[in-house]
DNA sequence: TAATTCTTGTAATAAAACTACATTATCAGG
DNA sequence: CCTGATAATGTAGTTTTATTACAAGAATTA
């Protein structure tokens, strides 16, 4: 993790520090902004001490000088004023709180990209290639999940269903052949139903694969599981980002899919595309 | 638009940049972490171009010069939205199309909030918070959005259904009453379907509020359009991402009606939060 | 094709950052 | 409470970096 916040460190390490390093951090902290757009004179003017104190306080926080402090100085403050008190207040309006809602969606989803397992994810799509049937199971949240994957699978010329009623998933996930995939969508992987029909479906000798949060009783018991990795929601007015970030694995995972078939795939797609034409109004019109 | 990407504005504009503007650009935009560590003499070269140029560049975005440039530049790496001119390639391997995924929508995402309508977001707030009775419609894609939509506003207290079945839309539209809000959600605006039954519930007097793209037939007919706008795709292997962006803009609304509800309203919130409780299993297990 | 405007580079200047070294402060042991 | 050692800080000079003014060249238009 490199991203640890610059002026994080400096304001933890504030007490070993001497005194003239000290009086260039509180120079900074002061205004860290107003820290990014000045010079090094001016900002030992600032802090009333000399230049060269100015550049060893740098070299202390292991930046290569001046400028790459500013520089590192100026992402700190991003990330602190995006993602650290990017909590949407009781007394927020609009124009307050529609942009912390993307930031925080934002902030999760470069999360997901950054620790997926790409081994896991092209498993996935193995299996999936392979599959005679598939059937995306989802309750609640996750069943609108399941259902905009069915939609974008349903394309890939391939028996695909959603469901979100426990009892037909239990039926379909008892009579299952090795040859079906079951496809588990759940944002906390704890729900007693949906592990109990995943566990039919394993002991039937189908494939089970789970998109669900790391560690969860779900992800130990299915046949591979693809933990998604998106913090727990502390704030109450927060909404939860993990089925957006599930819609977009399962972008990834139906664009592998895609690839593996080669271009000549792409003419079918193309065709499904243009079935819809007559439903629209043109363009020009 | 106080906080567009530097990336993204360099991005946008690169056909209106003359030549060796567009040099530099090139150069930026193949690493630009490496931009902010170099010197404008090694950018110069690595662009091919004069140092002067590169200065004129820097000023030609509204920055000082190429340290404030370099600055702004970090900050706009910083908030998880990369550049993204990749398209996924039909030879790309899974930790290649992955993170362009991810980005591509990332970067969606950012444009639609900073090109958000506030005005209008609250506006339908308050027409949601005045609503007796809440529809949520589409069709296939949408449909997933419309159901999502229907399960995050089913905690409010409110009737409120969603229906992905043309011919219950139609009937529930011409029987439609002043105080029932018709949320219509449609990628491209243009299904004839929808269409029609949109201008039959407002015909009724019903309140139809649109979730759709600028300038679209649905968007001119309803009463009040959430125009979204989400470059069209152009990448065949690309996901739509514009669904996504309906679902955060759908957490966006409920924040506003939660919000507006007043701090009481959260331990109703609560209540729905852990009735479903016994149906998962403990923490600890 | 000549005049105008827009681009781009050269070279000089100014600004900023850094380094070596000198000075001053701090502190421990006598 | 000295005195020598060490750490902290500043001064001044050097190097690097950025900017500016201006001129040459390309593109454009009448």
């Amino acid at each position: 993790m490199q991203h640890q916040n610059l002026l994080m460190i400096i304001s933890n390490e504030l007490d070993s520090l001497n005194k003239s390093e000290r009086k260039v951090a509180d120079a900074i902290m002061l205004d860290p902004e107003a820290a990014t757009h000045s010079s090094i004179a001016s900002l030992a003017i600032k802090a009333s001490v000399s230049e060269p104190s100015v550049n060893r306080f740098c070299k202390r926080f292991n930046t290569a000088g001046f400028p790459d402090f500013k520089i590192k100085l100026a992402k700190s403050l991003v990330s602190g004023v995006r993602f650290v008190n990017q909590n949407v207040d009781s007394d927020d309006t609009v124009e307050h709180f529609t942009p912390k809602i993307f930031d925080s969606t934002i902030n999760d989803l470069s999360l997901v990209r950054d620790t997926i397992d790409h081994g896991v994810v092209n498993e996935v799509v193995n299996r999936l290639i392979d599959a005679e049937r598939i059937y995306f199971f989802g309750l609640g949240t996750s069943g609108a999940v399941a259902r905009d994957a069915e939609n974008k699978f349903f394309r890939f010329n391939l028996p695909v269903s959603f469901h979100d009623d426990v009892l037909m998933m239990r039926m379909l996930a008892s009579t299952g052949r090795s040859s079906d995939v079951f496809f588990v969508i759940s944002h906390t992987g704890r729900t007693k139903e949906v592990i109990e029909i995943s566990e039919i479906a394993v002991d039937k000798g189908s494939t089970v694969i789970a998109l669900t949060s790391p560690g969860s009783p779900l992800s130990s018991i299915c046949s591979i599981s693809l933990e998604v990795n998106v913090p727990e929601n502390t704030d109450e007015y927060m909404a939860m980002t993990s089925r957006i970030a599930h819609l977009v694995i399962l972008d990834v995972l139906a664009t592998g899919f895609t690839l593996r078939q080669g271009p000549d795939f792409l003419s079918h797609l193309e065709k499904i595309k243009s079935s819809l034409k007559p439903t629209r109004l043109s363009k020009d019109k």
